[in-house]
DNA sequence: GTTCCCGAGTCC
DNA sequence: GACTCGGGAACA
């Protein structure tokens, strides 16, 4: 760990007559009391958002100059000195009213919400100049005779210039055996790096995919809006495969000449490949990534490039919305119905939402992207809060899938399988024509239940309210929610009987067993987070795919992402119904997103798609949507029964997830807040009862449900509330503001 | 009597 | 989040 630069006061300084001023201090820890004051001893300058050393309890910590007036009653003899300011560009203003924003909106410590901006503390040390190679001098090099690869090293650097060993042997096509040489025969000398340079610079004039029309009208609409230079949202929507991505590039393009950053989220920064393959396309060079994966060099680099405006753009998962951009133009959200932009651990806020509010602080412009946009955002572009930019038509020659329904009442699949007949034979039709299908079902391993015949025991998690599912592949059951597994037993613990347990429903794992004999010559791949752990396999699965060295893909919902696979003409739905049941809010909206999203990876190049929907409800409005294409009515529908009872977007929620390892505990505290919930007129608390995961890694959870008109602002209700009520430590009170899914 | 471990409280 | 403090358990 290297002492980080920074300024120190003089030594011995003769204390003056006047008091040392006050500063506020906001540290990255969650500190209840927000902000702590420090003096700043002569010869130390800082402002709000310098980043400065201060003494906590024993030790010493990094945090920043914060804004607000110190508290004047608090005694000087309680302050301790400000040690040291670092060398390091300060935290901007729009970043700091983000910080506050956010732990206002999210009721969490202002420190802990600092922490997320604070994620790369090694970033505020000086960079470690790296060591590289320049020309020796003139005189050293005269009249020295040089084979050419030699000589083809010294002709890629300009007097001066230095470049890293690795670089210039790249550059002139040699070995690093080459450029050694050189060294030893004193040709060339050592060098320190320039720093910083690490990003290549997109570029916004770097000849890209031409626009279609509507493309076109849509890109020049938003270049409008990056170039007015104020803040303002706008939703751009287009059905899948309209090449939304390729009008916001041009967004993006528009905000690099205007010399602001840019910033674009995506859901799953891990299974990005293919997207990065079309920004490669558009700029040329690969943008700066942010996610929770970066080794902590990239992290440190990435973070100093982001501060430092030395990367204008950046990619990243939510968590890339703290970093310190010294200029943000335009906020990007790709995708931005899916629920992975919900962080719902630690700080728990949607990254959706936030990224509007920062780009408002920043008076950047902020795209939301959506074939299948939330009703949230809907509304708001109703309501004309948001500008609204659509696509109407399919890009190039592609045309949508055509959507049908197979009835498995009146079609069911044989008796222990899960593909009907009609399902079978499209598959079947396909392959023989040559194209590739996907089967698709949101359900990782082989069986979501297991049973014992003779007695009915059921295999759960000790830890959760949730049934074990089997992997066979790792002959184990698992938890999908703690990290529980433990082997498949062959006897039932409950009853004793030998061989009894048999796996109930299906799970990709059985959907491929099935495949297997259905078709056994069909190459196959199954696509799920534990056959795609990361970015590399996404890619080398998209390129296998890509290439025709499959020709069945079976998958879970990673398969919805937006991936272009060209020669795919079947997709399969092997349990549309999955996900209606439960009594979420949004059950009905998110299935539709999930189902419209994995349909549009069908069809996609000249030949026409095709997709069917195995179902028990062919007549349920999700279905109807799917099969008619009006995604629109079934919003509208959406919205009309939402309205009446001011559910989301037209009220508003918060949950309180009381939980702690004691059931009594934990049902004694749901009670106590209960009954001193906030009465007021226009709200509403719901329960308690218990949390639709009751029981989650040990402890047990209680759910409470704010419901308030869209007019009243439920935080002051909610702080009020959470104050009154003393509660034991052993108890933990979560607070989800706008909670979406059911944890 | 000594040591170790955990929970609670504090940090300006 | 990291540190200290103090009480209680476990040990000689």
């Amino acid at each position: 760990m290297h002492e980080p630069r920074r300024k120190s006061p003089p030594p011995n300084q003769p204390s003056g007559v006047a008091a040392a001023p006050r500063i506020r201090v906001l540290l990255p820890l969650p500190l209840t009391a927000g902000a702590y004051d420090y003096r700043l001893p002569p010869g130390l300058q800082a402002r709000p958002g310098s980043f400065v050393v201060v003494p906590l309890g024993g030790r010493e910590v990094v945090g920043v100059a914060w804004d607000g007036e110190p508290d004047p009653l608090l005694p000087a003899r309680r302050l301790k000195d400000v040690r040291g300011v670092l060398d390091a560009p300060p935290m901007r203003e729009s970043l700091r009213r983000f910080v506050d924003w956010v732990a206002a909106y999210t009721i969490t410590p202002p420190g802990a919400v600092l922490r997320m901006a604070m994620s790369a503390p090694a970033a505020l040390e000086p960079a470690p100049q790296k060591a590289g190679w320049q020309l020796a001098p003139e005189a050293l090099r005269e009249g020295v005779r040089l084979t050419p690869a030699r000589q083809r090293v010294l002709d890629h650097l300009q007097p001066g210039e230095v470049r890293s060993g690795t670089d210039l042997a790249e550059a002139a096509g040699v070995s690093a055996g080459v450029v050694r040489g050189l060294a030893d025969a004193g040709l060339l000398v050592p060098g320190l790096l320039p720093r910083g340079a690490a990003f290549p610079l997109p570029d916004p004039e770097h000849p890209g995919p031409t626009l279609g029309p509507d493309q076109a009208a849509a890109a020049e609409a938003l270049r409008a809006k990056v170039m007015s230079g104020q803040f303002g949202v706008t939703l751009l929507t287009g059905v899948t495969g309209s090449g939304k991505t390729e009008v916001y590039l041009d967004a993006v393009a528009e905000c690099l000449r205007q010399g602001r950053q840019a910033l674009v989220l995506l859901p799953e920064i891990a299974l990005s490949a293919q997207w990065l393959e079309r920004f490669r396309r558009r700029f040329g060079v690969d943008p700066a990534l942010w996610h929770s994966e970066l080794s902590s060099r990239t992290r440190r680099d990435t973070w100093r490039a982001v501060a430092e405006g030395a990367a204008p753009v950046l990619v990243g998962a939510r968590s890339a919305l703290f970093l310190p951009y010294p200029d943000l133009g335009l906020v990007v959200v790709d995708e931005e119905h899916e629920t992975a932009f919900k962080q719902e651990e630690g700080v728990i806020y949607h990254a959706r939402d936030m990224a509007v509010v920062r780009a408002r602080f920043a008076a950047a412009a902020c795209v939301l992207v959506s074939a299948t946009p939330s009703l949230e955002t809907l509304t708001n572009a109703e309501t004309g809060r948001y500008d609204h930019l659509h696509l109407a038509e399919r890009h190039g020659s592609a045309g949508l899938p055509a959507v049908e329904a197979i009835d498995l009442r009146k079609d069911p699949p044989e008796r222990g399988r899960f593909l009907s007949p009609p399902l079978i034979e499209a598959v079947k039709d396909t392959l023989a024509r040559g194209e590739q299908a996907m089967l698709f079902l949101n359900r990782r391993g082989y069986a979501p239940l297991t049973l014992c015949r003779s007695c009915g025991h059921r295999m759960r998690c000790p830890n959760c309210t949730a049934w074990l599912v089997e992997h066979r592949a790792q002959r184990r059951l698992q938890c999908h929610h703690c990290g529980h597994a433990e082997p498949i037993p062959a006897q039932c613990p409950e009853c004793k009987a030998l061989g009894s347990l048999t796996p109930v429903g299906p799970g990709v794992e059985r959907v491929l067993e099935e495949v297997q004999q259905l078709f056994p010559d069909a190459r196959r791949i199954v696509m799920a987070s534990d056959t795609i752990p990361g970015p590399a396999a996404a890619a080398a699965a998209a390129e296998a795919i890509a290439t025709r060295q499959v020709d069945l893909i079976i998958g879970t919902q990673i398969v919805a992402k937006g991936w272009h696979f060209p020669h795919l003409t079947l997709v399969g739905v092997v349990d549309a119904d999955l996900g209606l049941a439960g009594g979420d809010l949004r059950a009905a909206e998110r299935t539709l997103q999930l189902l419209h999203q994995v349909s549009g990876r069908a069809g996609r190049a000249e030949a026409p798609g095709k997709v069917l929907l195995q179902t028990f409800s062919p007549d349920h409005p999700v279905m109807r949507a799917l099969v008619s294409g009006d995604v629109a009515a079934f919003m509208a529908e959406e919205a009309a029964g939402r309205r009446p009872g001011h559910w989301p977007p037209f009220g508003r929620l918060a949950a309180l997830i009381v939980s702690s390892e004691d059931e009594r505990e934990a049902d004694r505290a749901a009670r106590d807040l209960g009954l001193s919930a906030p009465r007021a007129e226009g709200v509403e608390v719901l329960g308690p009862a218990p949390a639709p995961l009751a029981l989650l890694r040990g402890r047990h959870r209680r759910r409470l449900l704010l419901k308030a008109r869209r007019d009243v602002p439920v935080q002051p209700l909610l702080r009020d509330w959470l104050h009154r009520v003393e509660l034991p430590n052993s108890v933990r009170v979560q607070v989800d503001v706008d909670p979406v899914g059911f944890l």
